[in-house]
DNA sequence: ATAAAAACTTTACGAGCGTAAAAATAAAAC
DNA sequence: GTTTTATTTTTACGCTCGTAAAGTTTTTAT
């Protein structure tokens, strides 16, 4: 029955019977008040439906209760995994997140640190774009605001990062494709957008020499973030011109391996691991739909919980001033075998 | 050379040899202050970099720049799509967009909005999570904000809304199929999560009986935003039921069509238009991985940048209280043929 | 050159809340 | 029941900017 329209706090105080400075303490933190006083707040809370004007309370608070969660494309499933995945830790902790994305783009990247600074937020969870992104200006606003960096680090800057181990995820499904058939030839962009391209194929030429075999990389053209279409393009080209050296194929990830088998769909190559199929295909990130690619991608997981977990209990530490292990953390991934290699 | 940091308007207008309220002014519109005056401020501001802080800026005015988008599920490509192009649209406007995810949950849709109401946003583009929606409290957001729905309307409120045609949708596959072979049957879920999918069940029921052939209906069951998965299991079961009365497939959206391609992979039923392949198979909405399945999915195309363009310009006609047509309006879609029909 | 219009400055108040300090009250401890 | 401790109330000021009104300066029109 709320009669008159609570327009702030002041008439919030009057109809509930409790001081507004008291309030104020109230939605900074509920459990900062008396049980008697906490339920006779929420009581009148039901009635009137009220809520604090979201823009005075963060103009005086010296700290806002923002998170900035920054993707550099969103548009692109492994990042909408890590966006959901973040987004529901800070809500479940009482911040409030907000999703961001590059669209690929380092300017926008710029434009949303920028408008991210005048948010005054609390912290700050990004993935960078990687070898395009503004060094110095992301520098600088981590100078400011407490930040971790996930999926992809930027060396050099004095921030924490959890991200996927490559080294490893390349080296396992090296193993796993040498030990269960050709050891592989590897297939990547040439000028990738991402940093973590480089270390898995540093680690691919590594574990293939490691193991006594000569490492073979087919690298396909183009810049962006269409990454199944230049699979699928440069590996219509490799086909026709016989380049890949191997019956067995590590893409650098999923989405490129998406392209990929399309190529080998097109030119009427059998993908598998039977015995009267012509290639393997294999991928790397588990990407959400790799399960459902024709045959399905045999590939590493990421461990998107687990990235998302620990970059968050990163960023709470930041936040609390705890001694943080600067050191970064690298998170394993699982083999998922399914039908492609 | 900034010397000083500047910490408030007051502190800039010093520097800048300009009064506060012209300040005000520029912030609120450049172009409402003389060119000269415009010029002496933006020299300034490169110099001291200062920003206004919105906060205080948004608390005074009775209606903020921010635009709300919220979709219901941005882990799909689709509607990351949409985020995508009407983010860009906003932003070019000078508004400020902020995508927002209901992951699906009908609360966590009502949490954004109240969430929303507290940022006083000038509008809102939402696409509403559709049958699971709770219509009361967004028809209660939608009396105090600006809104326009998009891809999924709400019926019975009095909210204006662009999407697809869908009726148009699937009356031009069902012709197209019926025309290049058998008429199809038409596979989708029992309890769709969407609206659109009964519009292009009625649609391909009235299509097919306008056409004298006999709609034949199976359903998947599953509830959920994964329809790949709900596709694939209840594809996998309906092959072994021999349950599919044609040999061609009409599916109610994309997701589901590849869930079922990798159902008729499984079952070793090969998919295409030539003379040697057991079904034919087809989707709706040309979602941005059905050019990668194998084979490349049949489908029919949204016009993403024309119900952007339209929703958010409904929107700008709704902030400047222009008449708006009320009627909604439904955009075409064009027929994508690739190989799988 | 003069009048009219437009833009700017000065002054002043308001928005909604944070927060500090002192006084009053309630709860817990003994 | 009194003392101690924890909460709450009262009072008061601050934050940053919006915005209105009246006066001044600059620009445009004639």
């Amino acid at each position: 029955m709320a009669t008159t329209k609570i327009r702030n706090m002041e008439e919030f105080a009057e109809v509930s019977g409790v001081s507004r400075p008291t309030l104020s303490k109230y939605f900074h933190d509920p459990d900062s008040v008396r049980a008697s006083t906490r339920d006779k707040i929420e009581k009148k809370l039901a009635e009137f439906n009220y809520r604090p004007n979201i823009y005075a309370m963060n103009q005086n608070r010296k700290l806002t209760n923002n998170i900035g969660i920054v993707v550099p494309y969103l548009a692109d499933p492994v990042f909408a995994e890590f966006a959901r995945t973040i987004e529901l830790l800070c809500h479940s902790a009482g911040y409030r997140p907000t999703v961001f994305t590059a669209h690929g783009h380092p300017e926008e990247e710029v434009e949303i640190l920028e408008a991210l600074r005048a948010m005054k937020p609390a912290g700050l969870l990004m993935a960078p774009l990687g070898r395009a992104s503004d060094r110095l200006e992301i520098e600088r606003f981590c100078d400011d605001i407490p930040t971790v960096f996930f999926d992809s680090e930027l060396s050099g800057l004095d921030v924490p990062f959890v991200g996927a181990d490559n080294p490893q995820f390349t080296r396992t499904m090296v193993e796993y494709l040498c030990r269960t058939g050709s050891p592989p030839c590897f297939f990547e962009m040439k000028t990738p957008a991402n940093p973590n391209a480089r270390k898995r194929r540093n680690s691919y030429i590594e574990t293939m020499e490691a193991n006594g075999h000569d490492p073979q990389i087919i690298q396909a053209d183009g810049e962006g973030w269409s990454f199944e279409e230049i699979g699928l393009q440069a590996g219509l080209k490799a086909f026709e011109d016989k380049a890949f050296t191997s019956d067995t194929i590590l893409c650098s990830n999923d989405r490129i391996a998406i392209g990929l088998l399309t190529a080998a769909y097109e030119k009427g190559i059998t993908v598998g691991l039977g015995a009267n199929t012509d290639i393997r295909i294999a991928g790397q990130d588990d990407h959400p739909f790799s399960r459902f690619t024709c045959p399905p991608l045999t590939t590493i997981a990421q461990d998107f919980e687990a990235i998302s977990r620990q970059s968050f209990d990163l960023l709470m530490a930041k936040l609390n001033d705890q001694e943080i292990p600067m050191q970064n953390s690298y998170i394993e991934g699982k083999l998922i075998m399914r039908d492609s290699a």
